[in-house]
DNA sequence: GCAAAAGTGTTTTTTCTACACCCATGG
DNA sequence: CCATGGGTGTAGAAAAAACACTTTTGC
């Protein structure tokens, strides 16, 4: 079917001018802290300042697979954990014209990671971020902000950290992402008894000296406690 | 800037032929239903089908600007709740180009309508929904488990019921769109205790025969109780 | 007086919180 | 032997769940 079939071909193309792109907020977990990728961006009228990757869609190019290829092109492999989220669509936020950014957050495994950075590449301590580009330190924020709402509501820590980890690690990614303290008993208590995760018996030593070695643990996949969601009355917006 | 000062023109301007438009699921309660407003498309391809209220977005103008216009265009105000969800962007689902579609849901207290529907559109029960233009079956599906989780977490029912409201009705929204049963006893004291809403001391007869009056309740504005948000291991996906 | 809808209290169970010391290792 | 990081249990408080009858009205 042509367009001209169905509406004034004049009228119907002024519609079409629009440009879409990917933005992704990669997050890892190395030396017990939170770290997010940044690019150093070469282009003008971009001078050396840091951004987060992205990258522009084809006009035949599914969102998705243009995200599979972003992370791909930045870390070898995109088969990490990902989520899209809202969109950025300000009139003028890119100068180049009318560009909607779709924002997604993954997380990495930084111990899955098996090739070394390019050069402008950079991961970065999230309590460190330095000004970015455009409107990106909007976008970090707000999907910074979405991924702590997930992480209070779904189990996908684990999608952060090794096949195998340490319930220390799993509290450090809680207490920085949410900015608070948990006591650690209760932590254990609560994450134990929910059946989300096995012990396995192992132990890994401490990297630093001293320590007594932690007890490694994997997510119990053939768990299905189910627990029912409860209504929250407060907490508006 | 032009954009011929910063990348060689011919190849971005190869990025910048895709469309935008916004739908909207806007959601009442009448009649102790819930229900969701359809639009009968008139246009050629969609010959009478019924899909969900939408507008393209001219190439100038803010994602949001252009669904407070849409709103007025339909039920004559745009000052309702109305939330921006995910897009809607496979690459042929339209037969007029590439067009991202940003879904968004409404929610409308019915007595606040001031005008009568024009003829296209209809109040639908959304447990009975027909077969949709496009893939707005899909976009309800996902608007709708949107407000479902949602209404759990947030306060919103109250943006769907009159400003004076009764209990029955908050409810009624809980148990049509969590498709579960509450008991009341239970309900009444998790909301009352949380002090979200406040009695009025006004009652309200029942509209058919027989019954007790049921006591107005309306927003308590003034309250600050603070609830921490707990971790939830289960939950994955 | 009966059908319809609204309102109400107590007990049990579950979940959450607070809190302080011992254990295994490396240097 | 000491510094470092990992591990553990109990008791009180709070929240949730289960459960059945009474009240007010219209017809």
């Amino acid at each position: 079917m042509k367009k001209s079939e169905v509406y004034n071909s004049n009228s119907i193309d002024h519609f079409f001018r629009g440009a879409f792109s990917v933005d992704i907020l990669l997050i890892t977990y190395h030396d017990k802290k939170l770290k997010i990728l940044l690019q150093e961006k070469k282009e003008i009228p971009f001078q050396n300042e840091c951004g987060l990757p992205g990258e522009l869609i084809l006009p035949n190019e599914d969102v998705d697979e243009a995200m599979e290829k972003l992370m791909t092109s930045l870390v070898g492999q995109s088969n990490f954990y990902k989520k899209q989220l809202t969109t950025f669509s300000n009139i003028n936020r890119h100068p180049l014209g009318r560009i909607v950014t779709f924002a997604y957050y993954g997380l990495i495994p930084f111990e899955r990671l098996n090739q070394n950075l390019s050069s402008e590449l950079k991961w970065c301590e999230i309590s460190k971020l330095p000004k970015l580009i455009l409107d990106h330190n909007d976008i970090v924020d707000k999907v910074l902000q979405h991924f702590r709402e997930d992480l209070l509501s779904h189990a996908i820590v684990f999608h952060i950290l090794p096949q195998k980890f340490i319930l220390s690690d799993v509290i450090q990614v809680y207490e920085q992402t949410l900015d608070e303290t948990f006591d650690v008993r209760n932590f254990r208590k609560k994450i134990l008894s929910s059946g989300t995760i096995k012990p396995l018996g192992e132990f890994r030593k401490s990297k630093s000296h001293g320590g007594r070695p932690a007890e490694l643990y994997e997510l119990n996949t053939n768990k299905k406690k189910i627990v029912k969601d409860r209504i929250r009355f407060d907490h508006f917006n």
